[in-house]
DNA sequence: TCTGGTATCGATACCGGTATCGGTACCAGA
DNA sequence: TCTGGTACCGATACCGGTATCGATACCAGA
């Protein structure tokens, strides 16, 4: 197994200087079409492939933007990262990938790896990271985006939605339709900051209205149509009188609704079911349950966008920013 | 915006020679405790971070594993994936994604891209690449492995299943449970070799049993919920006499469970759904549905620790593959 | 014929680390 | 006192590319 061909060696065959070779397979100027030619076909003959570290260390910049998330279970994010590969892709640069496990100790050591590459930007999930990894991110002097969230201080670019205003317009939303006696189920928030802002807002708006929340229920588990279907059926049988209830995400809604089913409730006439994001397997269920939709493929692009932007040229403040006002779909509740 | 620091600036700051600087962060051999010490130190006020781009032109070594796979909204992968991630951990290697999209085109050039940074190994998605992305990754001169199937010709290392194998025991289990009236519903099947495994399977074993399909319905769309019961409720309408349904996966399959129970129909007793991966939201439905429990964080994790092992040792044919058999879970059905 | 411009090349110096190997200093044992 | 071994350190040569700049060849125009 001997080691790779380099740019030397097909230089050497195809009869020309490594500097010459380098050229020629990058496209640059200054090489007559006959070298061109000949370049490549010594190229392709020994399967010379491009060595990256050393371009990079070279050149001095690489194409190589990094992005965390904090899972990949979560459709969700996949999306994110499905929008970002989308619109990367014609710029010539690669997306890197990380999973933090919504641990920010974990973000950390992943945000630390990713910067020893010398990425030429960065995309995080959340505003809200450790002090040192915040310290790590700006002194990595390239572009850093936030995305999902934009409740909070934004440390360079900024792409998301207000979580806050998510919660409450679904209440605003709900109540409007005449809803008013509310409970909310939520499942890991302590890891969730995000659903718990969205918790927050719906509480506040609720508050506003003269309104509380009836029954509320928790769980520290990750979300699951399971645990969704088990806390709801655990909350109807508590006997708490309500009409309406907020989940944290659409998975628990839609366990809910199963709950609701088998409890022989009909929904939403009897109780109104409110998730968020709303994913695509929505649309299959037996109802149409309300929901925010995400505009997760939406982030991944435009922070894409922004951010080669940002590598280009200085970005005004407010091009560092960019908030979506997600629609609420209130599903079969519509009508 | 003046660059990152380097290791000579640590050096110098420490008052020592960049050798010992480097020897002192690696935590290698031959450094007094002394200038350990003085060098840990430097590093830290100055907020130096290695660049790997260096340390691994240098050193002829990366510790990045390439891992492609062909989606990541199907769960299937991410949970692949994090299987992979969690075992890769303590190695000190660190997993790059890639994503081909379902399309051998697109993952030739990942495959391009990821060998130019030189990965100390490589895990693709399936048996099937194209002639060119085989001639690559047997050039690379690393361990390279292919996942989730094991039906066809291996280049290196092969953790999976076979899907034909899969086919055939579902429907062994099916007509074990006095099913004999079958229908197929699948979808994508033309990007989903896997799936086309299994039908291909399944209907062999049926024909085993002097038995045929009695109804077959695909699509080329991705699967979903809303696709499966849709598809499904388009052959209930048919009228065709069926009593049990094969789906290529388990999103169709509950998407099939929602139009049985809107045509009034009884799950499993007068339908049995059956279909395939055993993911975790079928837990969360009203009805368990059969299925076959695919060991993907296995894969994941099994795959990686050969992987690393190989990158030690040269390994034995039988230890370069790793043949699951999955279990039918018949769910409802099987009381 | 001479000058200047254009096209094409290649020598050389890095990029920021690590491998290697040859010192020094110091101490134990002969 | 001399020898050999150990602990520690740094000079130097790369790793495989690219940036830079100067050289060469050739042609048009003065």
């Amino acid at each position: 197994m001997r080691s790779k061909p380099t740019l030397v060696e097909v230089a050497a065959l195809a009869g020309v200087s490594k500097m010459t070779a380098s050229r020629a397979l990058r496209g640059a100027a200054d090489v007559s079409e006959k070298n061109v030619e000949k370049v490549l076909r010594a190229s392709e003959e020994i399967g010379y492939v491009t060595n990256h570290l050393a371009t990079s260390l070279s050149s001095r910049t690489t194409n190589l933007i990094g992005v965390i998330v904090p899972s990949l279970s979560n459709v969700v994010f996949a999306e994110v990262l499905a929008g970002i590969s989308d619109s990367i892709h014609e710029s010539g640069k690669q997306p890197v990938f990380g999973v933090s496990n919504y641990d920010s100790e974990v973000e950390k050591g992943i945000i630390r790896d990713m910067l020893s590459w010398r990425p030429s930007g960065i995309i995080v999930t959340g505003l809200e990271q450790t002090d040192q990894s915040k310290k790590l991110l700006e002194g990595a002097g390239i572009p850093v985006a936030q995305i999902m969230d934009v409740d909070g201080d934004l440390i360079d670019i900024n792409v998301g939605l207000s979580h806050i205003d998510a919660g409450r317009d679904m209440a605003r939303a709900l109540i409007d339709r005449g809803r008013s006696k509310f409970a909310y189920i939520g499942s890991a928030l302590d890891k969730d900051i995000r659903a718990r802002k969205r918790m927050k807002g719906f509480k506040e708006e609720l508050r506003n209205a003269g309104l509380e929340l009836i029954s509320t229920r928790t769980d520290a588990d990750f979300s699951s149509l399971a645990l969704g279907r088990q806390m709801t059926a655990e909350m109807l049988a508590s006997g708490c009188e309500i009409d309406c209830i907020y989940y944290s995400n659409d998975d628990l809604a839609a366990g809910g609704l199963f709950a609701a089913m088998a409890a022989g409730l009909e929904v939403p006439k009897q109780l109104l079911i409110a998730g968020f994001n709303g994913l695509e397997f929505l649309e299959g269920l037996p109802v149409r349950l309300a929901t925010t939709r995400s505009p997760r493929r939406k982030i991944g692009s435009e922070v894409t966008r922004v951010l080669l932007e940002a590598m280009e040229r200085s970005l005004t403040p407010d091009e560092r920013r960019l908030i979506f006002r997600p629609e609420i779909d209130l599903g079969d509740a519509a009508a």
